[in-house]
DNA sequence: CTGAAAGCGCTTACAG
DNA sequence: CTGAAAGCGCTTACAG
């Protein structure tokens, strides 16, 4: 754990530095370095435990082998599971995460794109605030390697990686309707996002496509900065208006627990009495309400295809593709359904 | 956004790349540069967006101004928050962090510990796992900035930084104590290491120490690896077995919501029937189990005193001393009690 | 007041 | 096969 330079361990070979370099970078034979020699520094610098100075490598080569994630805020499950099977699973190409969280900030996302800029990381993986379009555009402009996920731009050509909100939510709510289920609300929140609005449209259009739904619209909109503490009260106060309501789907995982706090206030069995469909982002209804039935998002295989899609784009030195990868939601049915 | 080098900024202001860099690392007083030169060099720089590249300049000043952090578990609640909390205080001294997950593996610690000295970070900071101790001497040998959080190891001289975990489980223990509960249970797990090693005795002391308890050791250990999925089935028997038990502690977070379901299963009321007491690392359990009482570890504290060791440590360039900083843990009681 | 130079630790094209 | 040199983008001690 003693920092042992390249110029040592040359010493210690009895050789001039670039040579060890190129036998540790692997150019041995375009130097015709001879096969006994190359063992021999390979030797020293493991017996010394030899790891070269990333500083000066990143410097040097202008690659830091260093991935910037940037999510809405790191303390959120999904992000937080994200980013560790994104660290896991780029760490086989022998890449680093760095992350940070925007915290929904137009000025922190720009700000942290810029660090990362400045700091010459090799790719980045990005779960824009909104606000963020102009600062991922100049970063597509210079052919920066960079994918999306969970949401994206619509008129930017980046590479995107999410769940596939639209079907999935079309999905459960067609489930609700073959359940018999009538008149279903729709609980939401943020909507100027590109994801939410996805959701919202497949409740309509699922509902307009069924003869068997209500033609009506029971939707609830709470602002995000409403959400805490008033969220429950406002989605209690919003169903006791609403007295027909036979079944709730829950927009977010968050919008979920909350809305299962005011639905056992008001005394509904679930899953017994209604049902309940939400998007679950690392089935933490089966921990806390078991019988509840929701959309796994499948965090692994969203890391997963972003790991790769990022690691193709910096390995190829290709530019960004204008590629779209939907990651079909899960729909989790538990309970007495 | 577009790359700028310290040298254009020099050719636009007409001087010498040193110039240009004393200017705006504040040494202009030093070469007697005038206030309008200054002034001048600093509106272009300002200008044209001007961001020094960090890596050239960590080679050359051999510092980088960035924190590594390395937790157990970045997607835990715990560390997320942690994390978060870190982030926004050291940035108010333009440092960032950037996060490992051991996983508790003492191979993968030791690994990226090794990873952070050659990316040359400034100080660490450390939720260090079992076996890392050698490593962390090492650091410490060297005069590295180090501080430990939420454990630690008894023989090695850091900075700690945790919640008073010997403390906090006597007041809760009291706590019941004095609701009149006699016969106690206490549910853990990793027992090996020191932050529930305190807690365990904590609760034995309590006992001891008390008139009214039953002189009796109810304890359940649950291997880590055994928690999930059968946490709640072990628990289940458990309590089965010991059908005297009027009351719990649960030692971690994780217990606690296993737990909770374990009781719920068995037909336990909470609060009415039975004191559930156990440390929560961020409100959980207000969302879930409105009635339940625990011990909130302050972890914005806990953040913002690491925070301020290891910037005081940095920024002195002290060695690290040998300080126990034990924040107090908040008993919440809810419920009927 | 200002310029030229060395050097942080590497990698790589070039010359022998 | 091997060595000497340049250069990545900065900072800072030194000489004028």
């Amino acid at each position: 754990m003693k920092k042992v330079l390249l110029k040592e361990i040359a010493s210690i070979a009895g050789v001039v530095p670039s040579t060890v370099s190129c036998v540790l970078n692997g150019k041995a034979k375009e130097r015709r370095i001879s096969d006994d020699l190359a063992q021999k520094i390979k030797e020293i610098a493991e017996g010394v435990g030899y790891i070269p100075n990333q500083v000066a490598v990143s410097l040097r080569t202008g690659y830091s082998r260093i991935l910037g994630l940037i999510v809405e805020d790191i303390s959120n499950i999904f992000f937080a599971t994200l980013a560790k099977v994104l660290e896991d699973e780029v760490q086989k190409h022998g890449y680093r995460v760095v992350y940070c969280s925007t915290e929904n900030d137009k000025q922190k996302g720009t700000e942290l794109l810029n660090m990362l800029y400045h700091r010459q990381v090799d790719g980045y993986i990005i779960a824009p605030a909104l606000g963020m379009e102009e600062s991922i555009k100049s970063l597509l402009k210079q052919h920066k390697p960079v994918v999306l996920v969970d949401r994206f731009f619509p008129g930017v050509g980046t590479t995107n990686v999410l769940v596939d909100n639209y079907g999935s939510t079309r999905k459960a709510i067609g489930f609700l309707l073959r359940q018999g289920y009538k008149r279903i609300a729709f609980v939401t929140t943020n909507r100027q996002m590109v994801q939410m609005q996805e959701r919202e449209k497949a409740y309509k259009d699922e509902l307009a496509d069924s003869l068997s739904a209500v033609d009506e619209h029971i939707v609830l909109n709470i602002d995000y900065f409403n959400l805490y503490p008033a969220g429950r009260e406002i989605i209690t106060a919003f169903l006791l208006q609403n007295e027909g309501v036979d079944a709730v789907f829950f927009a977010t995982n968050y919008l979920g627990m909350y809305g299962l706090q005011s639905l056992k206030t008001l005394g509904w069995k679930i899953p017994d009495r209604i049902a309940v469909v939400c998007f679950d982002d690392n089935d933490i209804f089966k921990l806390y309400s078991p019988g509840i039935t929701c959309i796994r998002q499948p965090i692994h295989e969203i890391a997963t295809a972003a790991a790769k899609r990022i690691i193709g784009q910096i390995e190829s030195d290709r530019q960004p593709e204008n590629e779209q990868v939907l990651i079909e939601g899960e729909l989790v049915i538990r309970g007495s359904a």
